[in-house]
DNA sequence: GTACAGATTGAG
DNA sequence: TCAATCTGTACT
């Protein structure tokens, strides 16, 4: 059972998206080659609420507008001056709310945010590209089961200027293996 | 215009 | 423990 995933699947709350995206695959198509690998870690942020969030406060920048988007989008971007970061707009249009994808089911290949993007040569030609139309990158549903039990929650990582409250929302979900 | 820190990573 | 190095923001 192979499904891509459609508009009705981002257009939903964040924090349920974030958790229903452990377990689905990326398919990254490159020339006649494909890179995929099944979504093991996101975390979710939801402006303009959220102290961790670039859209805090209801702000719009060049880097971040992707953010506002329609859910299904993607929100990519560079941290630390080299590491792209690659995100998923969620919600509705106007509502600055997105999951980030941190790791793959690839073992080291992929274990981070960063090696994410390197891993499936995402940059920002891809910003703001349409996962529910584009012919290079997309997510799939492959009828794998996950139960609510083998979700682990933890508060976020690399957010701790956003102070105790933000820091410590259980927002980011892991596929336990 | 300058200064500074960040949703990270890999080397020492 | 620390440096790499782009972008946005808060200053002068």
């Amino acid at each position: 059972m192979r499904k891509k995933l459609l508009r009705n699947f981002y257009v939903r709350p964040t924090l349920k998206v974030a958790k229903e995206l452990l377990g689905k695959y990326i398919v990254r198509k490159i020339g006649k080659r494909k890179r995929e690998g099944k979504i093991i870690e996101t975390e979710a942020y939801i402006g303009p609420q959220d102290k961790a969030s670039h859209a805090y406060g209801g702000k719009i920048t060049p880097r971040n507008k992707a953010e506002y988007l329609i859910g299904g989008h993607i929100y990519i971007y560079l941290v630390y001056g080299m590491y792209w970061q690659l995100n998923i707009s969620t919600f509705k249009e106007g509502k600055p709310e997105c999951v980030l994808i941190r790791a793959l089911d690839l073992g080291r290949l992929a274990d981070g945010p960063g090696k994410v993007c390197r891993y499936l040569k995402l940059n920002k030609s891809f910003y703001a590209e349409d996962l529910t139309k584009s012919k290079r990158i997309w997510l799939e549903d492959r009828g794998e089961e996950i139960s609510p039990s083998s979700i682990l929650a933890t508060p976020r990582i690399g957010i701790d200027y956003a102070g105790p409250y933000w820091s410590r929302r259980k927002w980011r979900f892991v596929l336990k293996s």
